[in-house]
DNA sequence: CAAGTAACAAGAGCATAATTGTGC
DNA sequence: GCACAATTATGCTCTTGTTACTTG
């Protein structure tokens, strides 16, 4: 489907449901009023005039409950918007569509940061639990020109520069002195859920197309928390900028034939323009609300089916960030943002026709998504040397300015835990730069164990091994143990858990939980049709642990051998979740380390071996006929291949060094 | 003075052409 | 010697953060 066919440039559609925002005076609708709530609104079609059907709606969609974050939003005319059932028990993974042991949400696992909408709804009573971030909410205003997106201010997202403050979630009064009072209800985060499904109307969800309720996993979320940390910052330049961290999820719970449009939106986060000074950000006056330009990305594989899109994961990595205003061209999507300006962006799910069109017949299938930890200060220069140094250490495209990266490893380059660019964006176009995803991730767990004089010392803070036993982590409660890695608003309910949740995310428990907890059923699919998404890599990853342990005997946590790649068909078949006593404990230091493993032995396979084999392969078109399956070729790699080069079980190592 | 812009170097992947090896 | 396959080399493109300069 040709996007520029069914996303307009300009006159992007809106959501036929959406909040609008309101304020005592309906005219003025400034975002800088202090009168401002934000309403549920119905769509009415004269609202949605200058919007043509054939698009990918979500262009305003913003604002549906806001606080969206870790809580999917559903725009379900049966009033059950934010409600999808949370995959363990599952009704929307119990689907008769999705109940399929490939999207069992039990093989998912628990160990993935996942948004369920359910979740939120169910825990509204205390919307500060659901996240430790503070104010973070969403809401979404209608521009008084009428085009609601492009002046589209999002004042949902409040994160103290401080860090996460609980009391701002006991405190709506914080945005109203700001100037901003948002009508999420009670609480300071989500009130506005329940409302919003029964807002919308109230046809029911069939079940199944209707009523498959996504769950959203941010794949690279360990890494984007580092960032957060330190408020994380993105380039803006005229040409664009890729975002690093970029945006990457895994999606469940979507009905297997439906078409969806999947896109990310970019919304401002908070009404204030930010500086930095004294070395940490500051506000300086009112946001400038009156941005024009794109701030919606459409994947490329939009639309597509929700098999295709829980299939593997969905990258973002092509999203470029501008502040050129009229950097609008059809080829690459750019959102436009403002500088200084704090963003956050956000994940919608528009269930669409086959040709991608918006059933406007059928009330609004959207479902919003919102982490938090995405949130990011748009600068045309970095400001926090940590930052750039997280960037620069992370960022495979930055390894030039690893000045003393060589030299703090004794690895040589091809074993550098280190990702590489190998895994470029351009190597695969279904998940550009998917496999980044992971790289950063891989390097986010090693860079733990580098040297103490890397520039961010606070996060050698963090004790990473000590982090999965360390009392925080006992204190999760009942989240810490099975659901630990599932981030839900009751996981996270508690209002000791507002910090605890961030430092329990950001700690290696949170890392571990992503490195050793395969999924196997997606696995398999993501080998089987994804060979070099990142999906592939993630799973690959997460069923390498048999081999790691055995690098973790020799002693040599940086050893220059990355562990076999090989994606035992135990593995790609079979739930691994019996193996995976993580699941129910925390997870002792030494699986850290062996996760630690499996990621780096993933990251070399992944960027080594499958460019290495398909590249060769390529030449050889009069082989089999699985040759003309680049998926197939590197399954045959990572298995069939592998086992028969390495009968004995050999080391990957071997393998990769032998051309 | 802060912010924005353009040029720059480094690292890397990809496509293509050139070279080499193999079988007939 | 020819044809084909495989490997290697080259140039282009892309990415990154840095730097110097310009702009308001």
């Amino acid at each position: 489907m040709q996007l520029e066919n069914i996303l307009p440039s300009s006159s992007i559609n809106l959501p036929k449901t959406f909040y609008n925002l309101s304020s005592s005076d309906s005219a003025n609708n400034s975002p800088g009023s202090s009168q401002i709530e934000y309403q549920e609104v119905e769509r009415t079609e004269s609202e949605s005039t200058n919007a043509p059907k054939k698009y990918l709606s979500g262009a305003g969609m913003m604002g549906e409950g806001e606080g969206d974050t870790f809580s999917g939003t559903k725009t379900a005319p049966d009033g059950r918007k934010g409600s999808p059932v949370l995959g363990g028990g599952g009704g929307g993974v119990e689907d008769d569509l999705t109940s399929g042991r490939r999207y069992n949400i039990d093989d998912l696992g628990s160990d993935r940061y996942f948004i369920s909408s359910s979740q939120a709804g169910s825990d509204m009573a205390n919307p500060c639990s659901l996240f430790p971030y503070a104010g973070q909410t969403g809401s979404v205003y209608s521009a008084s020109n009428g085009s609601r997106y492009s002046a589209s201010l999002h004042y949902g997202s409040v994160l103290p520069p401080a860090g996460f403050s609980s009391s701002v979630c006991s405190s709506r009064s914080q945005f109203a002195s700001g100037g901003y009072q948002f009508s999420q209800g009670p609480g300071c985060l989500y009130p506005s859920y329940p409302a919003t499904g029964s807002s919308i109307g109230s046809m029911s969800l069939p079940g199944s197309a209707a009523g498959a309720r996504a769950q959203v996993y941010l794949c690279n979320r360990p890494l984007w928390l580092k960032f957060h940390r330190h408020q994380t910052e993105m380039i803006i330049t005229k040409q664009g900028r890729r975002m690093f961290p970029f945006l990457s999820f895994n999606i469940t719970g979507l009905n297997l034939t439906a078409h969806y449009n999947v896109f990310v939106e970019v919304i401002l986060a908070d009404p204030n323009h930010w500086r930095f000074q004294g070395g940490k950000w500051v506000t300086c006056g009112k946001a400038d609300n009156n941005m024009q330009g794109n701030k919606m990305y459409v994947h490329p594989e939009s639309p597509n089916t929700g098999a295709h899109w829980m299939r593997q994961e969905i990258s973002f990595g092509k999203l470029k960030l501008t502040n050129n205003k009229g950097a609008n061209n059809n080829n690459t999507q750019m959102i436009v943002l403002q500088s200084l300006h704090k963003y956050q962006p956000r994940l919608h799910i528009v269930e669409v026709t086959e040709e991608g069109v918006e059933d406007m017949s059928n009330e609004a299938k959207t479902q919003t998504f919102t982490f938090p930890e995405n949130q990011f200060i748009a600068v045309t220069a970095y400001q926090n040397t940590d930052i750039t140094q997280l960037k620069i250490d992370h960022n495979p495209f930055a390894k030039g300015f690893r000045d003393n990266y060589d030299s703090m490893y004794t690895a040589p380059e091809s074993d550098r835990l280190t990702p590489s660019p190998t895994d470029s964006p351009r190597s695969h176009q279904i998940v550009p730069g998917a496999r980044y995803a992971m790289q950063p991730f891989f390097q986010d767990q090693f860079v733990n164990q580098l040297p103490q004089n890397r520039f961010y010392s606070s996060e050698r803070a963090v004790p990473q091994t000590n982090s999965l036993l360390s009392p925080q982590s006992e204190d999760a409660g009942a989240g810490a143990s099975t659901q630990r890695w599932f981030v839900t608003p009751v996981q996270q309910a508690g209002s000791n858990k507002l910090d605890l949740s961030y430092e329990n995310d950001y700690s290696t428990s949170s890392l571990l939980s992503y490195g050793i907890k395969p999924l196997p059923l997606q696995t398999s699919h993501a080998l089987s049709y994804y060979p070099d998404s990142a999906f592939a890599s993630m799973a690959a990853g997460w069923g390498t642990r048999s081999t790691y342990q055995r690098k973790v005997t020799t002693g040599l946590p940086w050893s220059p051998r990355p562990s076999p790649p090989a994606f035992p068909e135990e593995q790609l078949g079979a739930p691994t979740k019996d193996k995976l006593p993580e699941e129910s404990a925390p997870p002792p230091a030494s699986n850290w380390l062996e996760t630690s493993h499996s990621l780096k032995s993933v990251d070399s396979t992944d960027s080594g071996v499958y460019s290495m084999v398909c590249k060769r392969r390529r030449m050889s078109p009069g082989g089999s006929s699985t040759e003309n399956s680049p998926s197939i070729k590197c399954e045959d790699l990572t298995t069939d291949e592998y086992n028969k080069d390495n009968p004995k079980g050999m080391g990957y190592y071997a393998f990769y060094t032998s051309p």
